[in-house]
DNA sequence: CTGTTAGCGCATTCAC
DNA sequence: GTGAATGCGCTAACAG
């Protein structure tokens, strides 16, 4: 950004002063109309775009909002920038990015760097604990906390643990009478809940206090491997629940090869309802989490706070999964057919 | 960002001018050690964070980078940005973002916004010309741009032609005698190269002047209506080239559904190879893109001239798309193993 | 080594 | 209506 035209050009071409080209080009009312035509012939002319790190210094307004979200991977993090952004789109907000690895030294960093460079924050930091972000988060800013409280501030969440409560009931009124869960990397509080949510409904409805886990890592090839040692020792399994879609699609793949069927001899359920949910064979009953109206949501709370600084934040909102039923869970259920979807190419 | 504290309430805390907090803060060498430490606890017991919108206006540096894309949508949008964000993250630099649906005006707005908030621009724009981006980047701001050239700028593109005749090549080669296209959206450059690829290809390789198109628009229902309507009236075609994954999938279904044996009695090759590729029944073969790397290369290209302004910019760097070979134009493949993968659940 | 002065580009008092 | 002066928060150039 060298040596451009400031609004000091504009002024000195246009024979004003800095502060009348200042208002003229800001639209303010108290301008004669001679000059501000001059003024903004003179802009236009000189090709003058305003500086606006300048402009936010001085009316401390910065027209962009923070998003500190973990890691950039898979379809959450498009899905939840793209909620925010179209609602932040709208109201001519920029976004300014900050990704770390959980690893709370770098929620700290994103967290700092974001000072002076934006009017609110959404923050999204799933491997620190909640007293953390209270710490960290100056108190002057407006913010918003996904999935993952802190005192005083407005939080909105998804319920792993009603999902995952819920996805069982489902394999049970389905007819399973004996389940595995294929577990979320134990340091992420989502796969946590969704852990404990699978154990609660497992003792609950079919009075298993000790179901089979197989520790996966979110990815798809966790979920295979789960799929693989499954097949090796059966032990009655006929009913999976998975951590998310990606490791319930590696498992069927591994179930395929076995030639296990689905749903025949095993019924399996997922969570999140990515793309692939609906396009894997066979097509994957799933817990769908609407992430990009989470991201939506989470703007329009975050607006409402900024609009109203010092208020005391709304209760936590808890956004509860919902049932999608597809051919993996109902052998009634031949294809399927998505409304919704996503291209990709430019 | 209401009154946070300032560099101001740390010098007078310690007890010092707020240029000597500034040095003791910035780590630079004339600083008394014990003034340093003084000011160091200062700014602890403060709790400062300095304002990085005032730091740059006087640096001249914002240690940001804009990104300009076009939709929020699908697959690409995240992919692009994970690979421009994990290279830029290492340098310790956040990103701006900005999308426009492609309307030339819009484009402008978000080029605006950037002005004074980002050390340089990756641009995206597939709908406007190159003409457009020459005339509306900022003469002295870096800026690479990908999927479409700009007079003097740094460019780095997708080899969608080379893409295309590699697809229908790969089908003759397995036997295909008639083939039709899925097209992408007409205003899109990249689905006009696919498509200018294939009819290349068809005429050159089976003397074919004049094949079958279906109008899509790179979702997956458009693929679908496609394969529908290919199904009623199959004129002989043995094997499809669609302008995406998403639209070869959806393609991939209505076929199914019709019992049309795919690779037997159809072949199919999609473009992109996002993660669904791989799930789909049969797998997708497909033309990778590994846009996540062309982000990457484009934030290096950036880097490299903002390092070095002026220099004139290297030659256009053209990325060829690698044909992954799957089961839906190979009956020998059964599964597919796919190594890299995604997870997504925070 | 340290404090004082000036200025980044802009919006906004406050006088005229 | 318009211009001159002031300040946003910080760093850099200049004295001391």
């Amino acid at each position: 950004m060298a040596a451009a035209t400031t609004i000091r050009d504009v002024a000195r071409a246009a024979g004003v002063s800095v502060a009348s080209a200042s208002r003229a080009l800001n639209g303010h009312r108290n301008v004669a109309d001679a000059m501000r035509a001059r003024v903004k012939e003179a802009a236009r002319a000189l090709d003058y775009v305003p500086h606006l790190g300048a402009r936010s210094l001085s009316t401390r307004q910065t027209g962009t909002i923070g998003v500190v979200l973990p890691d950039l991977f898979g379809e959450f993090f498009s899905e939840m920038i793209r909620g925010i952004d179209s609602a932040a789109h709208r109201q001519g907000l920029q976004l300014l990015l900050s990704n770390m690895h959980g690893d709370a030294r770098e929620t700290e960093v994103a967290l700092r760097a974001m000072r002076g460079r934006v009017d609110g924050l959404i923050v999204m930091s799933p491997n620190v604990g909640p007293d953390f972000l209270a710490r960290h988060l100056p108190e002057a800013l407006p913010a918003v906390v996904v999935n993952g409280g802190a005192e005083g501030r407005s939080c909105i969440a998804v319920d792993s643990y009603a999902g995952a409560r819920a996805a069982v009931a489902h394999l049970v009124e389905r007819g399973a009478r004996k389940l595995a869960h294929i577990a979320g990397p134990a340091d992420n509080a989502d796969a946590q809940e969704r852990l404990r949510g699978f154990r609660d409904g497992a003792a609950d409805l079919l009075g298993d206090d000790d179901p089979i886990i197989f520790q996966g890592d979110f990815q798809d090839e966790s979920g295979r491997a789960a799929g693989t040692a499954l097949v090796e020792r059966r032990r009655g399994v006929d009913g999976i629940f998975a951590g998310n879609d990606m490791m319930a699609v590696g498992c069927l793949d591994a179930l395929a090869d076995a030639g296990v069927a689905v749903p025949g001899e095993m019924m399996m359920v997922g969570f999140d309802d990515v793309p692939i949910a609906r396009y894997a064979r066979p097509a994957l009953t799933t817990m769908r989490v609407a992430i990009a109206d989470i991201g939506r949501r989470a703007f329009e709370r975050l607006q409402a706070s900024i609009e109203a600084p010092g208020q005391p934040p709304e209760p936590t909102e808890r956004v509860i999964p919902e049932l999608i039923l597809r051919a993996s869970t109902d052998r009634a259920i031949t294809s399927d057919r998505p409304s919704r979807t996503q291209g990709r190419t430019p």
